[in-house]
DNA sequence: ATCGAGATTGAGAATCAATTTCAAAATGAA
DNA sequence: TTCATTTTGAAATTGATTCTCAATCTCGAT
């Protein structure tokens, strides 16, 4: 019989390390940041603030969003998560337990994110900033553009309702 | 005897195109959009809406924050300006008058950029962006991290006051 | 030079994401 | 239980940017 050694889901490992997080520097645990802590880790992806509450709130309609705000804060200082600024105006927060650095390709359409790793152009990266006399302490690549999907979906429309010129 | 070809400013061959550009969509051209318009091409870097209408205003009180603001997305459309989102809030803006892409160093300490080219790192990412199947419109990649001065005057605090512990 | 449709302006209001304020409620060590 | 401290939600505030609108300006046609 094929055992799969049990393994702690990442919400459960993350309230553990933020709970160490929290008492190691005299804060509180409370009832509203484990919701919000839950709800995050059991999404996938990179959420918007607004994204979250909207979660947050159909489980607990009273949590106010600054307390979405701040609950996101202390993960991203606890480096649970991290803070993505995308083109758009609105923070992104994606789960950083145990990942690999990684950089993200978005598309300008449909507004999703693909990610990918790249040795090589991080080493390039480090190059340059050498050659600058740089101690890069973190960077952001991002590229912009249509995913398969919207290409395929703009051909269909080309295709049909041609330019009319 | 040696002679230089006659060289325009860059400001000047900015009003040109702007000027054409502007006429060939029925816009008008206005004393506060040259003197906005003059006044960044005047300068270098990567300014923000701020620094740009406190020059804008030393120069002519009466023009107001929300014409620079509106001045900057014409320059922008009309490709001879590039917006930049750093990290920090404020939009900012470059000249774009037949530059080449490039990337950037950007100093969290001083608030420094330096900018770099590196045709390798391109590449990759194209290479990237085709395994993805996305089809790239454009991409942003920024090195955060100390700047050589920085490094330099933080080592010098360190010698002089250890950190006590 | 004058006219007039339409574009532009400046000031202030509005928006949007995010932060701060503050009084009331919750937490947790003693 | 007590009580100093932290946290909370709601509302106010901030900071960057955009919008609104009445007054003004521009420019091609007269």
């Amino acid at each position: 019989m094929k055992r799969v050694a049990p393994r702690k889901s990442s919400a459960a490992t993350a309230r553990e390390r933020l709970a160490s997080w929290i008492s190691a520097r005299g804060l509180k645990a409370t009832r509203q940041r484990d919701l919000i802590v839950d709800t995050f880790f059991s999404q996938t992806g990179h959420l918007s603030v607004d994204e979250l509450l909207d979660k947050v709130t159909a489980r607990d309609p009273s949590i106010g969003a600054a307390t979405v705000y701040r609950t996101m804060k202390i993960l991203t200082d606890a480096g649970l998560a991290s803070a993505r600024h995308f083109e758009g105006g609105q923070t992104r927060y994606e789960a950083a337990l145990d990942r690999h650095h990684h950089d993200h390709l978005i598309c300008t359409s449909c507004g999703s994110i693909l990610e990918f790793e790249n040795e090589r152009i991080e080493e390039l990266q480090d190059r340059v900033a050498e050659q600058h006399g740089f101690a890069v302490t973190h960077h952001k690549l991002e590229l912009y553009g249509l995913c398969k999907r919207c290409q395929e979906k703009d051909e269909y429309f080309r295709k049909r309702f041609p330019d009319p010129r």
